[in-house]
DNA sequence: GTCTATACGATGATAGAC
DNA sequence: GTCTATCATCGTATAGAC
């Protein structure tokens, strides 16, 4: 074979990250299987060696970005109420909120999520259990994990929807300090 | 003329209204301008009648759902905080989470607002500076209000990216339990 | 494995008949 | 004002050369 069998899982990989990243920022409908295979010096035809199709290339972008979340990696580790909070303050900041393209997919791609077939919102829902689980040990509060969650997430999609830093930095300073008083008060 | 005026206001009403319903339920990029009139009986060409493009309808589209939006009914008449509360409980129920099409148009159209052109986020700005401006002053307290307007967005988001009707329950549950104490507290 | 070429449908938008 | 017909472009996906 000219190609061998690492060459392809590499290019696949980078497929999948590179594909991760403008579907964050433009929407993964939004971009054609030839923008995504030109972003990582490709041309559109070869996608079919890699995805059967544009639909499975999506479920595996949702599973590799979930996989690699910052927020993932709070979970596996059992992480301390002061690990948490430095995090969440990190997701609340105005670098994130403009930089979706290497953030957070659950603002960007929720949407589509939401919208896309059982088995998407099968691996979503599995991870945000996870999660759940999680941060529901660390804070001894099952409720807490979820509103924490749902705060973050739509702070981030308020923020974004509006036009002015100042009023971005608004919305995101009432959440960090919000979920800052929360982590203290409880335990 | 063959139609009057009026009729060609009602067409224009009805196409934003029904545009609006299928945007929230299944996007408004991934809708093409002939499906948007075949849902009130026309056909694509006569779209233009009515707007110059697809993005002036966008732009449209959000100024209405904005304005016809619950939340927003809730700004323009000084609310009590019990009015508040029993709007937010019903914003937060599996009824609002299953039928977006008749709901609040943040979180299924958040995402491309947040993509669209100056215009359109300013228009989103304006409606959620007015909106927290309207529940700062019902709640006494300006990170709250803007932490309340996040935790609903964030709650429904998440709860649509979710499988199971269970989990969905979960966390809206906790979305509801966490928002009428905040609204009991404070004050 | 990647390329070019291509099939085929859907898209946003326009032109002209009624 | 709405229709049908049409254009140009883009979409996903496939076929065959290299």
């Amino acid at each position: 074979m000219r190609y061998s069998n690492e060459h392809k899982q590499q290019t696949r990989e980078r497929l999948l990250s590179s594909s991760g990243a403008l579907a964050k920022r433009g929407g993964f409908s939004s971009t054609g299987v030839a923008g995504l295979m030109k972003a990582i010096g490709l041309t559109g035809g070869a996608f079919y060696n890699h995805f059967p199709s544009k639909d499975d290339l999506f479920t595996e972008v949702v599973r590799q970005e979930l996989h690699n979340s910052p927020l993932a990696r709070l979970a596996t580790q059992g992480a301390s109420r002061e690990r948490l909070g430095r995090c969440l303050q990190q997701y609340l900041s105005l670098a994130h909120l403009h930089n979706a393209e290497s953030g957070c997919p659950l603002p960007p791609l929720g949407v589509e999520i939401a919208r896309a077939a059982a088995p998407v919102r099968e691996e979503a829902e599995h991870w945000l259990v996870d999660l759940h689980q999680a941060w529901s040990a660390t804070l001894e509060d099952d409720q807490l994990a979820w509103v924490l969650i749902s705060q973050c997430v739509g702070a981030l999609m308020v923020g974004r929807m509006l036009a002015t830093e100042h009023v971005q930095s608004q919305v995101l300073d009432a959440s960090r300090q919000f979920v800052e008083k929360a982590l203290h008060e409880v335990g």
